[in-house]
DNA sequence: TCTGGGGTCCTAGGACCC
DNA sequence: TCTGGGGTCCTAGGACCC
């Protein structure tokens, strides 16, 4: 079968919700990510028109203000957007069983074998496209391919309010088109590597073999490269869902070195996180600490153990005792980051001896609290050494 | 212009077992 | 006495994505 896949992306999304909610922002620059003032916030969704600043995403705040300071800043709603998310997402449903959403703001459609019920893939595109709009008030761009990798790639090319067709036989020309850096999955460092190495253009890499891309770039890149700008992509979004992480982390206003103050980081990032593993209904063995020095150099730490994180007060124990280990006395320090790895499904069975008798009765407790919570959002219970921090 | 927060995947080396 | 590989699990760091 000939497969067709869409590849949907809502349009500076975090930005184009505010203008939604708030029709006194509309045809005005928009930033999200922080409001000015914020020494070390930067701009998570700018706007179109904050955009014709040279504002753009990932980009400090501060530069952000420089460049436009009219501009309307927020730092942004996240449930609000998620909301707005799952409105197109389902939009999408309609279409196909095989949605396969990769972040937030955008997903594949697989519509392959659905011409007979809605219409050539141009013409369904078309019809996604103004659904979203007038259900959502939302604009998207839209890659239309023979793969995903190469779908996701059009989507980007006409921005916003877009639709790219790579026609089934031009997969090769499309990429051999393609200026290097829209190639997905070449990041600036790969793209320096490349520049170094001679290659400009993706004719440049189509050019070589995969046994010299290989011994340039490595196994997994050279082979990647060698694939791509063949358009070759077997590359599959949404596979088998693994066993993945959770993670949480704050990059402080003022560098911390007080270990009061650390302490305190680290009990509410354990609590945050195992909060939400609570959720996930998950467990996991394996707790990772991250720490950005003042320099910006980033170090990790991780340690693995038999039995699964507990409880808050295990977790936290954990994250201590993994800095004490790494932590170089005196830096000060701009971020702390904690992180579960292998997190696995709570209803996979495990050797029941592992919960002592305390354990599992603290763990239950905190269930309990967690339920509080789910129940009513507002009721923060908290530990009595975090509410000494308001 | 000093660089967020949430993730995924890859690499290379070491330990350990067969 | 010196010398194998393969497999698995773990760690630290890095690249990339939105």
């Amino acid at each position: 079968m000939d497969s067709v896949f869409l590849h949907v992306d809502l349009d500076a999304f975090f930005a184009s919700v505010e203008q939604l909610d708030h029709p006194e922002y509309r045809g005005k620059p928009v930033i999200v990510g922080g409001l000015p003032g914020d020494r070390r916030a930067v701009v998570s969704t700018a706007s179109y028109e904050a955009r014709k600043f040279g504002v753009h995403s990932a980009m400090p705040l501060v530069t952000a203000v420089k460049l436009c300071p009219q501009a309307v800043y927020v730092r942004g709603n996240y449930k609000r957007y998620s909301e707005k998310s799952h409105e197109v997402m389902s939009i999408f449903s309609d279409y196909s069983p095989e949605v396969t959403q990769i972040s937030i703001d955008e997903a594949f459609i697989d519509i392959t074998g659905t011409e007979r019920l809605f219409g050539n893939p141009v013409d369904l595109a078309k019809k996604i496209k103004a659904r979203v709009k007038t259900e959502t008030g939302l604009s998207v761009s839209v890659g239309l391919a023979t793969t995903m990798y190469l779908s996701k790639i059009a989507s980007g090319l006409r921005k916003p309010n877009g639709l790219t067709v790579v026609p089934r036989g031009k997969e090769e020309d499309f990429m051999l088109s393609l200026p290097i850096e829209k190639v997905w999955g070449v990041g600036g460092k790969t793209l320096a590597h490349l520049k170094a190495a001679g290659f400009c253009t993706t004719r440049d890499i189509y050019e070589k073999s995969e046994a010299l891309l290989i011994s340039i770039f490595g196994q997994s890149s050279g082979s990647f490269l060698y694939n791509a700008v063949r358009g070759n992509k077997g590359m599959v979004f949404g596979g088998e869902a693994k066993n993945h992480s959770i993670s949480s982390e704050t990059t402080f206003e003022f560098d911390l070195t007080d270990r009061y103050a650390i302490d305190t980081a680290l009990m509410s990032l354990s609590m945050d996180v195992l909060y939400r593993m609570h959720r996930e209904n998950v467990r996991s063995r394996t707790v990772a600490l991250k720490i950005r020095y003042e320099d910006f150099t980033t170090v990790s730490v991780q340690a693995t153990t038999e039995r699964p994180v507990m409880n808050a007060d295990d977790m936290f124990a954990r994250c201590q005792a993994l800095f004490t280990k790494k932590y170089q006395e005196g830096k000060g320090i701009r971020l702390l980051g904690v992180s579960c790895d292998n997190v696995e499904d709570k209803s996979t069975p495990t050797q029941q001896e592992f919960f002592d008798f305390g354990d599992s009765k603290r763990a239950k407790v905190e269930e309990a609290i967690y339920a509080m919570e789910d129940r009513n959002p507002d009721l923060r219970v908290k530990k009595a050494r975090l509410l000494q921090e308001e």
